[in-house]
RNA sequence: GGCGACAUAGUUCAAUGGAUAGAAUAGAAGUUUCCUAAACUUUUGAUAUGAGUUCGAUUCUCAUUGUUGCUACCA
């Protein structure tokens, strides 16, 4: 939706039924092409037919029964399309208003609540670019439904049980020799990280050494069936956990602790929180009650060797295993615990798991499961699949070594906009800030890089890091955006310095704009549309793309027009106005993305 | 095998069924006595293939080719 669209369809209403006696018309609105005169367009293919005149006596006649009303400034009929243009005194109304709420870009409160899983990481392993992604888009998500209106809880599911935990575990208990993060002076994450590569090295050995032998086919060997002793050795101390086994217990909470340890710190570094962390260890005997209950109401069905499945095969998801015939409980039991429970705590209308798409299936199994149940919040549920991080290789593979460490990549990004900064000479200016300021601004610069990197891209989509290349500082990239703030916030200091006044009434005279200036003032009023169209798709990326066009645009009006230079007190207090609003927008929209910008860079 | 997703400049990404398919980057050429050159001008270059639906298809339908994910006791 375009800014001032509800004052011109109230027009185009007027005009079509004045003009040709049609009420109740879908009227089609779009933005006008740069290349063309104008800001709204109204499109006649679909009018023309009915109004029984070509597509271009349409236009035309619309166009001037709007001109005759005084609507509209003037038009332009190009083919079917519409083009209207709009006096600037209407703009100019809009724009104070906009310059004069503080709260500019929050909408209407929604009386919704929304709860928001996202992150949710394995504690046998560090997060990865993946994950990056994954935290991203939850955080940012969350800012944006916030922002238009409803009431956002975000949460987190720590998967800190199940097999591959015990890989880890077990791996430690036999080669760990007593080192912990201190003695090896690394992060927890990273260390646990160590031993499950190194359980599954092990596992791969074997199970070489066994194709090598005869003994089975590669073919055999690859499948998720295939075992080997440490395995076997690992699946039994999952049943040992089930059962509360003291020393397995005792061991894995230290672990676990570790992991949670470092993971914490990346989250602090990256500036992301949760409101409610939730523990599948904590979870599962929930779900374990949910499994009992669907048995007993025959949602569920239990094979002979104990296993307890759903028959899905009228949803067209076939069959699908709920508990193991050990009866250990698996990934779906765990959800429908956690499910149950973020219910009873939330008591949410709408509950978004941000996944990643290799689980659409899961999920869809979930959510049939859970209608099944006829849970309250079945129809709520929203799996927001996101796309892969790929490698030109294709995908990161932890057993490869080809994963892209979350906190190796946020450090490098970090150095890069530290070297980038000196090489730019700007460090004499920065100079006087003092070490630790300094430092900030290079967390912002760096951090936001990747940010902004893995959220310009449609969530839905796969997509590509090539870690030969570095994540862009120039162009369409977090740093520019951050440049145009802070060149905004030292020409706004130099106006203060200088007991330049800048405000509504001092402005509001320059009506006699450049197109630049024009642009830029139609632009941020989108701002709040942009919003609610990024909360109704949940669409990160389409902040990144505004932030962008307006940081653009900035430039542009930047380098036409001189703001101290300007011709009249007027038009300078006028162009002062808008820089201040722009790095408002700016601001605000980098903070709904997750990203700080600085004062000066 | 079954089910799903994707395919757009050299590369990475855009485009509620609408105008001459936009950006960025890479390539070519320019701009610093002038409010921050992480900037600004100019320029080269793309819808996998074949049908169909209609005033109009990158978008919807079908087929083909290619890439990728899931596929019953990993999470």
């Amino acid at each position: 939706m375009l800014p001032l669209s509800h004052h011109i369809i109230q027009s185009l209403n007027q005009a079509l039924k004045d003009l040709f006696g049609l009420e109740n018309q879908k009227i089609e609105l779009q933005p006008t092409r740069k290349e063309f005169k104008g800001s709204h367009t109204f499109v006649t293919f679909g009018i023309a037919k009915q109004a029984h005149q070509s597509p271009e006596q349409t236009a035309q006649k619309v166009g001037e029964f709007l001109l005759e009303k005084n609507l509209i400034q003037s038009f332009e009929v190009v083919k079917g399309f519409l083009n209207l243009t709009l006096p600037n005194n209407i703009w100019q109304k809009a724009f104070i208003q906009a310059f004069e709420n503080e709260d500019f870009g929050k909408n209407e409160k929604k009386n919704e609540k929304i709860l928001i899983e996202y992150c949710s990481p394995n504690t046998n392993k560090p997060i990865h670019l993946g994950h990056l992604r994954n935290i991203f888009l939850g955080w940012s998500l969350s800012q944006i439904l916030e922002a238009d209106g409803y009431d956002v809880q975000k949460c987190i599911l720590v998967n800190d049980r199940g097999i591959h935990i015990c890989k880890s575990m077990l791996a430690y208990q036999k080669y760990g020799n007593g080192e912990t993060p201190e003695n090896a002076n690394m992060k927890g994450d990273h260390l646990i990280g160590k031993y499950y590569v190194l359980f599954s090295n092990l596992h791969k050995e074997y199970l070489d050494k066994q194709v090598e032998k005869g003994e089975i086919t590669a073919e055999e060997a690859k499948k998720p069936t295939a075992t080997s002793p440490i395995l076997q050795e690992a699946q039994t101390m999952l049943q040992l956990w089930e059962k509360g086994d003291k020393a397995v217990l005792a061991l894995w909470q230290k672990m676990n602790n570790w992991v949670l340890e470092g993971f914490k710190e990346t989250y602090k570094n990256i500036g992301i929180g949760f409101d409610k962390w939730y523990y599948e260890s904590n979870t599962y005997l929930l779900g374990k009650e949910i499994v009992a209950e669907g048995l007993e109401k025959g949602i569920f069905y239990q094979k002979e060797d104990k296993s307890i499945w759903i028959d899905l095969t009228a949803e067209k998801l076939d069959h699908k295993l709920v508990q193991r015939g050990d009866g250990t409980s698996v990934y779906i039991t765990q959800d429908l615990g956690t499910a149950d429970l973020k219910y009873t705590d939330f008591e949410m209308q709408k509950s978004i798991y941000v996944v990643g798409n290799e689980q659409d299936y899961h999920f869809k199994v979930l959510f049939a499961i859970l209608k099944k149940f006829n849970r309250a919040y079945a129809q709520g549920s929203y799996h927001l699949s996101y796309g892969m991080v790929e490698l030109p290789s294709g995908k990161m593979k932890s057993r490869e070594g080809t994963v892209v460490d979350a906190d190796d990549i946020i450090n490098e990004m970090i150095r890069i906009a530290k070297g980038e900064t000196a090489e730019s000479g700007k460090l004499e200016n920065l100079q006087k800030l003092g070490e630790q300021e300094l430092n900030n601004i290079y967390e912002m610069i760096g951090i936001g890089a990747i940010k902004y990197f893995l959220l310009k891209v449609d969530a839905k989509k796969n997509m590509l890091f090539n870690p030969d290349e570095s994540v862009e500082f120039e162009g369409d990239a977090s740093p520019y955006i951050q440049y145009n703030h802070a060149r905004i916030k030292t020409i706004l200091r130099r106006a203060i310095s200088e007991n330049i006044i800048f405000d509504a009434s001092t402005c509001k005279d320059y009506l006699d704009w450049h197109d630049s200036e024009s642009d830029l003032l139609q632009n941020l009023l989108q701002f709040p549309n942009v919003i609610a169209e990024a909360s109704k798709e949940y669409a990160p990326y389409l902040l990144t793309q505004f932030a962008y066009e307006t940081a653009k645009m900035y430039s542009k009006f930047f380098h036409d027009c001189s703001i101290f230079q300007a011709p009249t007190p007027e038009s300078r207090a006028f162009r002062l106005v808008l820089s201040a609003l722009t790095g408002k927008v700016l601001k605000k929209t980098m903070f709904l993305l997750g990203i700080n910008v600085p004062e000066m860079m």
